[in-house]
DNA sequence: TATTGTTATACTCTATAACTATA
DNA sequence: TATAGTTATAGAGTATAACAATA
């Protein structure tokens, strides 16, 4: 049980102001030349999911939710009884990752094992009554944050941007 | 120094198959129930940065490049004597960690720190010829990669996904 | 024999603090 | 005092192998 000491470490801005270049690196700030990178889809991609990891957790602070502890959270809410290794599967976790994550989740008391009466070996998921409040409060802030989304790329691109990562997929 | 293990690990498909999910999970495979998740674009881009990475560390095997590396080298190619801090600055990298990833650009004879002679604190980059070859190779490359991606968006949905990604950010 | 959940372990990525040598 | 580069270290994330209990 490594997950005791909370941490809640937010990743900084990381992929930093890119071509435009900004700030107080030096007296010099002579502009970087970014070449062909500039073309690369992985390259904004990879800005992209950092830029939207930090404001995710940004949003998430007031519950100290990280992405994947969400993506579980409503999960298991959408499929009471849900078994471990289906969440797994869903969601692309090694099960050996999952028990941690799990323990925590109980630990606060948001979800709980129940050991399943069909096979022994699994347990069944289910979100604890305080576990609905907290995804409840969630969703709410994860619904400002996709309007904090959308205020950058409009209804339109928003939806664009969902429909071409998803075909990518 | 600790990147003499050579690793050259693959992060295999990670998000697995999604909604449509997709295979031998167990005997009932009964469907799970994703909700709102499917309309995050934080999920979504998740799942697209995971796709792309594993597609790029495919592409780039025969030369065992990491993305990192990758846009290291297209930036001292750029601009040949950079400082170290004007590559970390903008590429969102810590100057820290920075120096174990140009250890090892120099043990594989990629690139050189040349002590600089304005300001004896720092060294300029440069690539060496080899590393130039092996940046020439790698566009190559990568332009496959660019490719495949286009095949999955087309030509226009590929610059639609680059520019919001880039309004984005 | 195969599967579920678990433990142990290891590698990568990212972050911070403290040090050195210059400026 | 501030900056460039370095070292040491710690915390997440993700991967594999091996095990016990159950099927």
């Amino acid at each position: 049980m490594q997950n005791s000491k909370r941490a809640s470490r937010v990743e900084s801005s990381a992929v930093s102001n890119g071509p435009a270049g900004g700030g107080k690196v030096s007296a010099a700030a002579r502009p970087v030349r970014f070449g062909p990178l500039n073309d690369y889809i992985g390259y904004w991609l990879r800005r992209a999911q950092v830029w939207a990891m930090t404001g995710f957790l940004e949003t998430m602070k007031e519950l100290d939710l990280r992405p994947t502890q969400f993506s579980v959270l409503i999960l298991i809410n959408e499929n009471p009884g849900i078994r471990q290794t289906e969440v797994c599967a869903a969601l692309g976790l090694q099960k050996a990752n999952f028990v941690p994550l799990l323990n925590e989740l109980e630990r606060r008391g948001l979800a709980v094992r129940k050991v399943g009466s069909p096979d022994r070996r699994s347990s069944a998921l289910y979100l604890t009554s305080q576990g609905e409040t907290l995804l409840q409060r969630a969703n709410q802030l994860h619904a400002q944050w996709e309007g904090q989304i959308s205020a950058r790329l409009g209804t339109r691109g928003q939806e664009q941007l969902r429909e071409l990562l998803q075909k990518l997929t």
